[in-house]
DNA sequence: CGGGCTGTTGAATACATTCAAGCCCCGTGG
DNA sequence: CCACGGGGCTTGAATGTATTCAACAGCCCG
């Protein structure tokens, strides 16, 4: 089941999503198979943007609004510059993720997005969607579901932000990654942290230290394997223990079945 | 400009939203003004609910998605019943603010709802939806708009969990309340926290005798007024400082004209 | 009046950060 | 080819901060 491509080197990946399970499937698929001669539709409203490169930018705090995105493949993090000046990473995005619905009302995306590694994307130019007609019922649900599936998964955050302990909140961002993954039907057992230690610990409010050395003790703990950025979960209901949401289930997302 | 009403007692009243700056506004005025004559789509689709009396739950977590909810007065806490048995609280809810968007895909409600002090909501029942027929497509447009309203407001959530100290985290709780307020033209520099302590301390994942001592500090520094719940913020750019995002504007929400 | 809940305050402990040093990997340039 | 240098990551010891434990004040409600 584990589609991990571990390579002689034991590295892993740069993981790609399966259309199937993209944010933006039920919109590819109104727009490309309901009408199967017709694929007008889909070339007006999603596309392929060409891959960007590790550390280019999708776009930038104060852009105007012009597409969402779907990852494809590879990961970016969304990060503000405050006023301060201080740079706060905002969240993480993996393959099949949305990125810039919080752009849609505002005319404006609010943050900046910036590819971890070498990605890419699918678009949705959303001002075509008045092109499409009476496929703008059923294409205006699509989106109105993946944004509802979008706003559940962003249920671990406040989950993440309720943890007490470093080592609580390190459990809960792994075990989030772990889940974002297994939702995509991405290997979620046995993954690539493309994200530094730095812009976890930023994200999660943490001194990069205090991340190596949790890392260090779950290893020791026989919870997990590290090898630099890849990990491998090894005992997950462990790891569920320590986070504080008790061995399985009844958590924001379907944690069952991650394994 | 300010709206708050002050009783006798110096107790803050119960905020309640004008429809006009309500999440589901748009939706409402579909409904009810674009066809003056025919009120019945209005109560098909948004219709007031009985109040829910202080500690009443909206729904709990599990039960089936029926509709989407907007704070009409009042305020409301989701949280989660981990499998730990410890009680996370996922986030608060104030005038014009949508409850149940996670639960539209997945059909479920995926926390528990409870009243914080006597509240209403208004209420839409998504599967109504289907009969307003030609009108759908705007309907839809304006649920999608409400949706990224509120992502955009959710980013509040990411810069609290990247605030490394108490002072920092409670200092950006109390500017994303204000900004909430704001942004529903609800007073902003005087208000009610309708959670207790401990609600707060939950969600930020910090100790409830550390948020007395923090408000107690920033009291000191005259930052603000603390009357039990009551809260008066006087030097908004000096909590600003404290929240590490610097005297003003470029954060996710406007911040500007908080005051 | 007593009990429970919420909120505050004080002292000891535990925890994460900070500061400092060193390692590893990799790309650059001698 | 190897030396150098930088970034990312790890590890160790000292500091500082938040938690914990405990006690108490205020308030609502029975």
């Amino acid at each position: 089941m584990d589609k991990v491509v571990t390579q002689a080197d034991g590295r892993i990946s740069r993981a790609a999503v399966e259309c199937a399970f993209c944010g933006l499937y039920g919109i590819c698929k109104l727009a490309g198979l309901e009408q199967p001669e017709e694929q007008t539709l889909l070339d007006y409203m999603v596309s392929r943007r060409e891959p960007i490169p590790q550390g280019g930018c999708l776009f930038n705090a104060g852009d105007p609004f012009q597409e969402l995105f779907a990852v494809k493949s590879g990961s970016f993090k969304t990060y503000a510059v405050l006023e301060s000046g201080r740079e706060q990473v905002i969240g993480f995005h993996f393959p099949g993720e949305l990125i810039g619905v919080e752009a849609i009302a505002a005319g404006r995306y609010p943050y900046t997005v910036k590819a971890l590694e070498s990605a890419s994307v699918c678009r949705l130019e959303l001002q075509r969607m008045a092109l499409s007609g009476e496929q703008q019922a059923s294409f205006q649900e699509q989106l109105i579901a993946a944004m509802s599936r979008r706003a559940q998964q962003e249920q671990w955050v406040p989950l993440l932000m309720g943890a007490q302990t470093a080592e609580q909140r390190i459990a809960l961002f792994l075990l989030s990654v772990a889940c974002r993954f297994a939702v995509r039907d991405l290997p979620s057992g046995e993954f690539r942290l493309p994200m530094s230690r730095s812009d976890i610990a930023n994200y999660l409010g943490l001194a990069v230290e205090t991340i190596s050395r949790m890392l260090q003790r779950f290893q020791n703990q026989r919870l997990l394997v590290v090898h630099g950025r890849n990990l491998r979960l090894r005992n997950l209901s462990g790891i569920r223990s320590l986070a504080g949401i008790g061995p399985l289930t009844t958590t924001p997302m379907p944690l069952a079945g991650v394994e």
